[in-house]
DNA sequence: CCCCCCCC
């Protein structure tokens, strides 16, 4: 099977002292982890590469293509396809300056067990020879003197291509990017910008910004403060390209980011920004890393992630006051459904929940969603830091548009934001006696408790209505005679309804008995029917109520 | 150096 694939001989030769190889063929005879800098650090790997003649042992594969390695695909003797990749000079201070092959885009042709070591490659020479003159020079300058971006100040537009093209080869990959390594440029695309915040503390006050940095290789947050806000606000700006360089990076804290990268930076007032002129179509415009709703139920409560849905519904806009801070809030909830099948509530807060129009059930492109808990359920909410795009232009979203019109709009979803029983793990098992001494349920706002007892009797009568059919609206409908059901709630009607049951009974525990009201899903397990099964039966023969 | 982001 390997001997199908000529390795690419001599490829790496040429890659590795700045040329272009298209789809290389090599064989990885070795990967090895790099330890990380901090346990929240993203695991990397390294590859022992060789195309048959030559061989490197600092060639990087981006995070993203870690699962390869993780699930066998990517072993000793495998042979891979590079699809895209970048090379990047890693200064290191005393010692010679190393060129690294960073894999961003890869195939695996043969896995490793059905393959075995093609010739004999030897260590690629590393050749102060190359003909690389502006790069070697663009990497020794000691760090004191002029910046690694050419003309950056005072630039001029009528740069030769031969400048601009020698610019491109200086830039780093956002993903080679380390707190170890200060020396470099990057060519990044600002795809986020937030407003100027201000903020007051213990630890002093100021006034900051953030912004998220995208190119071919991965992301990175950048944050101004203080005199740097007003340096940079407004000179960047929001998909436009720039050569940036001299940040300080740091260890991003992952629960305030909703970015794939390990790292932050801080702008300094060294940091140079200079807007990118050049053709720019190769970095991209977003990075999403979309989960498919079924799997958020099983993702932990704060983690910030990135979903695609069709809003399905929506709420009307909610006003109520914080409970803690007393301040006025407005609150919508969508319903988002993707191909999954599966439907979770996204709260949206302030001018975005006004804002928000649902009539025409659009694709909801979120970046930087945070998952909460309530009830049981899986919930989304926004912040600050997120962004929402409506039926943006990009595959993912036309591809869901085209699922949802034809199949998708007509298919019964599980809700994954739909509450479990009892309200969650704070509330208390209790007896009757001490809900009924407590005073529980006599308030506006509605307890939750916990009992164990025996179903004395469960009342039928009433027990079922005609429902409002929308969507988690348990309305009862008015017959409008004519054929049509009208709901008060979403105030239109409806041609259809579905049944709902509203159970009552009475149970009891050795301390005393109490009368308990059950919501359909609930009387269901107690009648052991669906509720659409009762109010058919009912219909058909009223006999069915007796039994 | 921020990072609060709400409610049922």
């Amino acid at each position: 099977m390997a001997d199908k694939y000529q390795l690419s001989e001599g490829s790496l030769r040429v890659i590795m002292s700045g040329g272009k190889v298209e789809d290389a063929i090599m064989q990885v005879l070795g990967t090895k982890r790099i330890a990380s800098g901090s346990s929240s650090d993203k695991e990397r790997y390294r590859l022992l590469l060789s195309d048959g003649k030559y061989l490197i042992s600092f060639a990087m594969l981006t995070t993203q293509n870690n699962d390869k390695i993780v699930n066998g695909e990517l072993s000793d003797n495998s042979i891979i396809k590079i699809k895209k990749y970048i090379t990047s000079v890693i200064n290191n201070v005393g010692k010679a300056n190393k060129r690294v092959l960073v894999i961003l885009e890869m195939e695996t042709l043969v896995p490793g067990h059905k393959s075995s070591k093609i010739g004999s490659p030897e260590q690629l020479p590393e050749d102060d020879s190359e003909p690389l003159p502006s790069e070697t020079k663009n990497n020794t300058v000691s760090s004191s003197t002029s910046s690694t971006v050419p003309h950056v100040n005072g630039s001029h537009r009528n740069d030769t291509d031969v400048n601009m093209s020698m610019q491109d080869q200086l830039t780093h990959p956002i993903s080679s990017l380390s707190p170890y390594q200060n020396k470099w440029v990057i060519k990044a695309r600002v795809s986020n910008k937030s407003s100027i915040r201000t903020w007051s503390n213990s630890r002093g006050e100021g006034k900051l910004f953030n912004m998220d940095l995208i190119d071919e290789s991965g992301e990175i947050r950048a944050t101004a403060f203080r005199d740097l806000v007003d340096k940079f606000y407004d000179l960047i700006e929001v998909d436009k390209v720039y050569y940036i360089s001299k940040c300080q990076l740091k260890i991003a804290n992952k629960q305030f980011s909703n970015l794939n990268n390990d790292y932050e930076m801080t702008f300094t007032p060294d940091t140079i920004v200079q807007e990118c002129h050049d053709v720019v179509d190769s970095i991209p415009q977003t990075r999403y890393d979309f989960i498919s709703i079924d799997k958020i139920a099983h993702i932990e409560v704060d983690t910030m992630i990135d979903v695609i849905g069709v809003c399905k519904s929506a709420s009307d806009v909610q006003m109520f006051q914080a409970r803690s801070t007393g301040r006025d809030l407005k609150k919508r909830e969508l319903t988002l459904v993707d191909q999954s099948n599966n439907s979770i509530a996204l709260t949206l807060w302030g001018t975005e929940a006004e804002t928000f129009d649902s009539a025409s059930q659009p694709v909801i492109v979120i970046k930087g969603a945070r998952v909460s808990q309530f009830g049981g359920g899986k919930t989304l909410s926004t912040n600050a830091s997120t962004v929402i795009k409506i039926n943006p232009d990009i595959p993912e979203a036309h591809r869901l548009r085209g699922w949802f019109d034809n199949e998708g709009i007509s298919k019964t979803t599980v809700n994954i934001s739909a509450r479990s029983e009892g309200g969650g793990s704070q509330t208390q098992w209790i007896n009757v006696k001490d809900v009924q001494e407590m005073g529980m349920g006599q308030g506006d706002k509605g307890d939750y408790f916990q009992v164990v007892g025996t179903i004395l009797l469960y009342r039928s009568e009433n027990g079922i209505y005609k429902a409002c059919p929308k969507e988690d609206c348990k309305k009862k409908v008015a017959d409008q005679g004519n054929g049509m059901y009208r709901c008060d709630k979403c105030n239109r009607e409806y041609p259809n309804f579905k049944y709902l049951l509203l159970g009552s009974a009475n149970i009891a525990d050795w301390s005393g008995n109490i009368w308990l009201s059950l919501f359909s899903s609930e009387a269901e397990k107690v009648l052991g029917m669906s509720s659409q099964a009762v109010g058919e039966a009912i219909e058909n023969d009223s006999q069915a109520l007796v039994e």
